[in-house]
DNA sequence: CCTTGGTTTTGAACACGTTCAAGGAGGCAC
DNA sequence: GTGCCTCCTTGAACGTGTTCAAAACCAAGG
């Protein structure tokens, strides 16, 4: 999909443009050489890890100079971010179709969770890097960021479609801000998924199996009709919160 | 308090040490130099920030050669966390007297949080370095991690505090996991402030306005008689995540 | 005093991420 | 061909956090 479609980053030409943070590339011999450092640095990175893994490594198993990298990544961190942007791509096209074989809200969201889970599966540790520059909403790569926009909103978008027509039914009032919340909640799990070192991580299905359920149930509650009140006042700190 | 009492870190004498940090430190002299470092390293990173200020600034500052500062602290962010540390120190003389002045629950935990961000306040951003290398467990300064035990466990006693004898009553299963359940809530809080720009820390206060009450009202529900198999469950949940 | 053994201090050296000026490489116009 | 322009590539150089062998200091014992 698009895979051709570069564009500079801070000069998204159109907001359907698939973000793949790579710099310049013109020609099809710089793309291979691009494909070529990014496949050498996640090889590298899954060998040895993030941190044991140099730039110079990274250069040199690619049979390119050391700043070549820099002319094609802004940053040692840009190289896993577009291994999380590839993923990205990768999950427009099968997420879609997986909320629509169910109408059953914590079947859909679970599949949503743990298709993600699974596409970042062999690179586990690797995304740490992400997370420690991440954090901070200042930086360029933070999910929370202008630049990370697309890639958020279309993960939000996952989560709208799931809510949609679904069993329990959504109140109206929620429709808005629910998904957002979802994708909060898909962050929390996978950040917790990350550190979870329990074999297959299991902790973190046990997380799920637990949560999700009570997710599902809050929804449910609230959508009470003598829970109108509680809605409101649970949307108005959250827009106060967002301000 | 016990200012003096340095203890290696990974040689901690008794659990009733304060944990601050620094590595050998005999003489009286060689104590003022550590001091004299760390408030350089502070001075500069609130006029520049942690990025801005490097490792020679500091030792030029504080009047050392480069090394120095390596040998009381055993990193950049080490410095940040003897900072942190200090103010532990100070919260464990100003918060219990807190807690005892209301038996209000909400207005307990409400007092306490206040106290922490108040001691932050000046070095806000700073913390944020603390964050970007704490996330990740494995690291020895992270709040999850071994060697930070002792100051999370005096952090999780005070809120053990607040819920013994407070109105409203806390159920006696959740006497054990609450408090650890109400650290977190204060970590996630505290990361939030950090983070925050608004004027004064504005959402941070509507965050704490509308979750207190939320969290204090989960507790009252949760403790009607009715709810203990909905209790039994969360802690049950609890349980399989922390292994 | 001098020696000895620990503690503290030094500053050069190292490894790394990153930058940048300089130089190909390949196409296009004439 | 020759000049020119853009895209791509190079590798030395920079600034940083950190390490470490050597020196300086200092108190106690002789």
């Amino acid at each position: 999909m698009a895979r051709n479609a570069w564009t500079p980053v801070w000069r998204a030409a159109h907001a359907a443009d698939v973000v793949t943070y790579s710099l310049r590339v013109a020609t099809a011999k710089a793309e291979e050489t691009r494909e070529r450092i990014l496949d050498a640095a996640l090889s590298l990175f899954r060998q040895r890890g993030f941190d044991e893994t140099t730039m110079r490594d990274i250069a040199a198993e690619a049979g390119v100079a050391t700043g070549a990298a820099y002319y094609y990544f802004r940053s040692k961190e840009e190289l896993v971010m577009a291994f999380y942007a590839r993923t990205a791509e990768e999950a427009r096209e099968v997420i879609p179709p997986l909320v629509t074989r169910s109408h059953d809200l914590g079947k859909r969201i679970r599949g949503i969770i743990d298709t993600q889970l699974k596409q970042f599966e062999e690179h586990r540790r690797l995304m740490v890097a992400l997370v420690r520059i991440g954090i901070d909403p200042k930086h360029p790569l933070s999910p929370f960021g202008e630049e990370t926009s697309e890639m958020r909103n279309a993960s939000i978008e996952f989560f709208r479609a799931a809510i949609a027509e679904s069993k329990p039914v959504v109140p109206k009032d929620l429709l808005d801000d629910l998904p957002r919340l979802l994708w909060l909640y898909q962050m929390g799990i996978i950040l917790f998924w990350m550190f979870d070192e329990s074999r297959g991580q299991r902790r973190t299905r046990a997380l799920l199996d637990g949560t999700i359920d009570l997710v599902v149930r809050l929804i449910q509650i609230s959508s009470l009709p003598m829970m109108g009140r509680l809605r409101k006042r649970l949307l108005a700190i959250l827009r106060a919160v967002e301000e």
